[in-house]
DNA sequence: ATTGAATGATACCATTTTAGTATCATTTTG
DNA sequence: CAAAATGATACTAAAATGGTATCATTCAAT
């Protein structure tokens, strides 16, 4: 089971590479060189970061990207639900058919648990700590 | 992010199901008419908890299928693994690319984490509880 | 022994999701 | 205007998941 799917991986990477770098905008071409992914593919990547406010973009000559907050007000989940819609564990596939009342279900019960514990987790990471390490 | 995947869940309606029936044996066809389930790929799913160890087969007439563990003994993680391999979050695809040094990885340290705390909740889920629902 | 009811093994096909490419339009600076 | 950048969008490829089909094997009843 994958948390981080390769958009994901690749858009934090490239989140990374933006927030330690002292220049106000750095291209996808200049990404593409330091970060080995594949242009047209970085790209799509980078438009959607932009979409989903994560980073702004700069067109025209000497454009490119930078980051749209600080690096410790990005979060992980920021980015995963960017690439991967909503972080939810379970929609429970289960329902009448096995559960009269999906209120008091202890297999819903205890997976929204640990749902909630995952995505506390997760919303506590921000870039700012990646970069520490 | 999907938990289970639809073979996991039909594996866990039909293992609730075995579980929850007096008799000695239930065949694939009897499941297949009380879970609703195309026989076929019921029956695959069958063959692999057989071979996962949860249940045990009996072949020819009257044959079928019977928990092969006491309900208390059979856990989610089980059938998660049986049908979607060892639950691992994170596999890290960062690397060399952001960490110099995996072994002080923040990200990965808190992956950990995560993970470790989803397999101990899962760990903690039997079928015996399921039933109680 | 033969038959029929069951599972075992395995190969195949379909669908969905993820990964990646290609092309053209738009904006901005010089 | 020209060049350098991103925006939008449609397309293709690969992998994972979901599902089917077929034949072999086992076992109990007769
Ligand atoms: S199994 Fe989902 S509500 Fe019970
Ligand atoms: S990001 Fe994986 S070891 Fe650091």
């Amino acid at each position: 089971m994958k948390l981080l799917t390769r958009n994901t991986d690749y858009a934090i990477r490239a989140v990374c590479y933006i927030a330690g770098n002292k220049k106000e905008l750095i291209s996808a071409k200049e990404l593409v060189g330091a970060l080995k992914i594949p242009r047209p593919f970085l790209r799509k990547i980078l438009q959607r970061l932009n979409k989903s406010g994560i980073v702004r973009s700069y067109k025209g000559l000497g454009g490119g990207f930078k980051l749209a907050l600080p690096v410790n007000k990005i979060f992980l989940t920021d980015i995963i639900e960017a690439f991967q819609g909503p972080f939810v564990l379970n929609e429970c596939s289960f329902r009448k058919a096995l559960c009269p009342n999906k209120k008091i279900c202890p297999l819903k019960k205890r997976i929204d648990k640990i749902e909630g514990y995952v995505t506390a987790q997760l919303k506590s990471i921000t870039i700012s700590e990646l970069l520490k390490g």
